[in-house]
DNA sequence: TGACATTAGTACGACATCGCACTATATAGT
DNA sequence: ACTATATAGTGCGATGTCGTACTAATGTCA
């Protein structure tokens, strides 16, 4: 493969991490002092997929080690934002359900964000953004493919 | 703004999280066991844009904290792979020089990865990669910009 | 020039991430 | 049913990240 391209590719994830960096000081300072941005993922997708997951169906969702999902579940529990229940089905595992003021700490998130949203969208363009989205879908797919 | 269009820029920047976190672990499984990807990261912007940079400016164009890049910094010289040196030109400040180990380092990652470069290339194609950078780097700069 | 504000880098502490090892439960093979 | 293996979750330790506070050097403005 001719150098050219693959100086391309990595410019490509280079730029990927540092906005990944920047949006997520950009999500953490609209949370609660104290909470982070791995806090705000989980509520988010317990929202948008649905309550009652595992802890490690969530970790593989998010790409991170379970030891880790380990951690920041129990802050959420901690600050009763989500409820661990036993899991009927396994008696190995758990579920990990939203509590009422976990809905509720999800959506004041959003609603504070929706400013930072608005300025994106204004000077970036959602269509330019729904239109590279299948990429970024396919990159993510494959590469969580390729790790063995 | 729509909550469709809300959720789609959330869904990007998800999308980009998790892509962060799987290429970092493509790249730093090529890396010598101990050597993280902010040190890669470090030792090829040093070679791509220059030489003799401050840590601050170094800092600065990967958007993280001073503190941070000082521990970085400070285990990329233990392994000889930098030099830190004063500046003449402000007695505050440190320029950072590669080492020829550092050189090498970098170069032998880069051999490394090709293969998982080639994959890429194969599987998404560097076309598509390309024609959504500009919109990667627009993003970038915006959100730099609008971090007061 | 002198007083004050600003800036580069670092020491230190708090905490998030993550690998390893362990327990409890479930599954597979016989 | 019994044994061996695999899996879900967690405790613990190591280390990376980053905020705060500090020192040294520079810049500013009267």
């Amino acid at each position: 493969m001719r150098d050219e391209e693959a100086g391309l590719i990595f410019r490509f994830f280079n730029e990927v991490g540092i906005i990944e960096q920047l949006s997520r000081t950009m999500l953490e300072a609209r949370l609660p002092h104290g909470f982070l941005a791995s806090h705000f993922t989980v509520l988010n997708h317990l929202t948008r997929v649905k309550d009652g997951q595992t802890p490690l169906a969530m970790a593989r969702a998010f790409q991170v080690p379970k030891t880790t999902l380990t951690h920041t579940l129990a802050g959420l529990e901690k600050a009763e934002l989500i409820e661990m229940r036993a899991n009927p089905a396994d008696g190995r595992s758990k579920c990990v359900w939203l509590t009422e003021a976990g809905k509720a700490f999800r959506q004041d998130a959003i609603s504070g964000l929706t400013s930072d949203m608005a300025g994106i969208a204004e000077q970036i363009g959602v269509e330019r953004m729904a239109d590279a989205l299948p990429l970024l879908t396919d990159i993510r797919t494959y590469l969580d493919k390729a790790r063995d």
